[in-house]
DNA sequence: TGTTTTATTGAACGCTGTTCAATATATTTG
DNA sequence: CAAATATATTGAACAGCGTTCAATAAAACA
């Protein structure tokens, strides 16, 4: 039926007007101070609509969240390339530490925020397919300088965490104001000369 | 004065009754569940009392997150004993991951919210005394290191703040449940298998 | 054109943090 | 002791929040 399509893509396409707005907004002034009703203003409707296509702001927080796991899938897939496994988990770093010094916002959503984790609860518990997919990356980097003989007397799962550890440890505390706070000056540097501290302990192994 | 004396007196117990419900409800139900309507009730005072003590919410959460930073340094103080630089650092992180891992409501409110970092700037932009004093441990115990020899090419201030993103990071994604979110399993566990997998690396230094 | 389906609205509800004139209590003074 | 002053406490009121839902408007169908 022509109309019925018609009327599921107008749906679509007044759905990606609400996200488009919210990420905007989100971005311009941070996630808590962007309410429905700014929202629906800046998309000139009314409150009520939003609710049509979002059963609530969790699930507008959730998009959001998935909006920048692509854009964050995208720019670690450029590494496919490198051949040698250590040096793509050191590259996959600078590309983590990157993205999360540029977009603070989404970074948050993405591995700090309640809202989005909530939202999966709420969906009869469903699946963070995101973290889990971009985890599999290091997951099965790790495993490949295992089975080329690296890290000699470490053990994948408790390395990958790791090594997320301190690329996400490192992001947080820029977001979160803590390096200011302790006096480490230039944070941007401090993060990338931190993780290269990081990189010389790697090459011992 | 004596009545002057005991006026003060009674207003530190109030400013104190306040606090410990504060806490109380924090615990039982989370930071953001907690308004200033709970307080008043729990204390059995009017709302407006609570702002006679406290200029304000974050007000509140910043006397909340000193208060963590004293049960923190208390745990750590214990490891003063320990003479090998080197081991007094693996120590100190086991220390704090146990201390997040068993407050994440307080470890929350010192590393990772907002809200006692604004509370500083409403201060005209009062110094993070507690994080920095606590940060300025880990940055001597590293010196040390670095004198006795150890960790050589690396750098004390990227180093330090490196060795702090571990842990902060390991705290960070348990809190968040992004660990279950990637499905590492017995996350309690596997931070500390994971922290395991860093002191491996940093006695290869 | 009249009827039915779909989309949109915005007032209303129960929350929140915060303020401040009114009230109650305590202290000092005549 | 009583009156005057100072301090402490109150809770209604305000503006804002996320969310709901009966009423309305617009579109599709017969």
């Amino acid at each position: 039926m022509g109309i019925s399509d018609r009327k599921s893509k107008e749906k679509e396409e007044l759905k990606a007007l609400i996200l488009n707005a919210s990420k905007k907004l989100f971005l311009e002034k941070g996630i808590e101070q962007t309410t429905i009703r700014n929202i629906a203003q800046d998309i000139e409707y009314s409150v009520g609509t939003i609710y049509v296509y979002f059963k609530d702001k969790n699930e507008i927080f959730h998009e959001l969240h998935s909006l920048g796991f692509r854009h964050l899938s995208g720019e670690m897939k450029v590494l496919f390339s490198v051949a040698d496994p250590l040096e793509r988990i050191k590259a996959l770093g600078r590309v983590y530490l990157k993205f999360g010094i540029e977009n603070p916002e989404m970074y948050d959503l993405m591995f700090t925020l309640k809202a989005p984790m909530d939202y999966l609860e709420s969906e009869h518990h469903a699946k963070w397919n995101e973290g889990k997919s971009a985890f599999d990356v290091l997951r099965h980097t790790i495993q490949e300088c295992l089975d080329a003989g690296r890290f000699k007397g470490h053990e994948m799962e408790s390395l990958s965490f790791m090594i997320w550890s301190v690329v996400h440890g490192m992001v947080a505390l820029y977001i979160s104001q803590r390096m200011k706070g302790v006096e480490l000056l230039q944070p941007e540097e401090m993060v990338m000369k931190g993780y290269e501290e990081f990189v010389l302990m790697l090459d011992k192994n």
